[in-house]
DNA sequence: AATAAATTTGACTCAAGGGTCAAATTTATG
DNA sequence: CATAAATTTGACCCTTGAGTCAAATTTATT
């Protein structure tokens, strides 16, 4: 029926999708197999493909693990921005922060990859900062907290390197369906967390 | 002078050391760059060697990730078994044991490596388990402490997830000779662990 | 149906890097 | 010193996998 439809937008979109649909499929490789164990042509075949196909819709291989992190803090800056709450402490506003994260972690397609290192150039370049910006947003809920006392006083970059240690480490044994759901993990994230942190006195 | 020592020990002693010297130099090779991003030839520069006389010392490339692996583990089962003090609670003995781990992966040569993927068949069956092997051994400790009401009840099997990752992405973040010291680390985070783990009541 | 644009592909090129080997070099021993 | 064993190496082979491209196929447009 509306197969058909025509406007101008229709082909971009369709190829947005279709190119996106490429780095959701090698991100999920890559988180399993590792970015240099997953070649093109798995990747391809798993979407139906030929692997001269892919390079229609993508540069390189290494574009495609860029975007597969850009994808990641583009979220996360998105949770950021969504869970800033006026009329919380530093604590409290880091459980919503990190309860957000780690639910979106345990949702399907987005992972935090760990092969940064096979980046080069402007592509790790951009993918450090990106991360070190979320790394001060957190850190600066953990001073917020400080500040206001809701988070008992230590080295805050500790701190936050602590924390995201367990975000990362989360795409490596958390597999989709399993015994626990997204939502315990995120609700025990939190607990050990903000018990990890907050301020005893 | 006694340069010339022959007991039919020190040949093998000779060899030994070398070839864990490959190791270790191969392993801060992965740590820094990622195991496929570390070439043999560069391995073996960074030696003062030619890539050919790795292979004296070692079998393939793969062999070397797996000995990494294992050195690792090796050396946590150790702190495994010297940090079993008898009349201590759970949290406190995971307190000791976790407080060890932190350190060691500090001090220089030994880093827990991400890529298990890199390694088939028999290599990565034995890694896996040895990891399985040190998380069950961190289990239990966490199990002990719920039933000794040192620590809060939860699930045991993310609670401990958590805890490692915060280890392994350690060895991704931490330098040595940076501006924190080991033992600030191996406090900061047994301090962190345990607060987000004990039993409040 | 004819034409143009968008997709897809098979077959190919190419570089990187792991691994091998016979020969050279160093070190120890009678 | 001569001989043997232990080390090391340069040159080479070979597989894997990323990336390319002209041609084929599918999908829209007139």
């Amino acid at each position: 029926m509306s197969r058909t439809v025509k406007s101008p937008f229709d082909r971009e979109a369709q190829y947005a999708a279709k190119r996106l649909a490429v780095i959701r499929a090698a991100g999920a490789a890559f988180r399993r197999k590792g970015y240099h164990n997953a070649s093109m042509v798995e990747i391809a075949k798993g979407l139906g493909l030929s692997k001269a196909a892919l390079y229609y819709y993508v540069k390189s291989k290494e574009e495609i693990l860029y975007e597969c992190h850009i994808n990641v803090y583009d979220a996360m800056d998105g949770l950021i921005k969504s869970t800033r709450v006026k009329d919380e402490n530093g604590l409290e506003r880091l459980q919503s922060l990190y309860g957000a994260f780690a639910h979106m972690l345990t949702r399907d397609g987005l992972a935090l990859l760990a092969d940064v290192d096979s980046l080069k150039g402007d592509y790790q370049e951009t993918v450090l900062a990106r991360r070190g910006k979320i790394e001060q947003a957190v850190t600066r809920l953990v001073e917020r907290g400080m500040k206001d006392g809701s988070i008992r006083k230590a080295d805050p970059k500790v701190m936050v390197f602590f924390l995201m240690g367990a975000l990362n480490w989360l795409n490596v044994w958390y597999e989709a369906g399993g015994r626990i759901s997204g939502d315990e993990i995120a609700d025990a994230f939190v607990a050990q967390m903000s018990a990890g942190i907050a301020n005893g006195v």
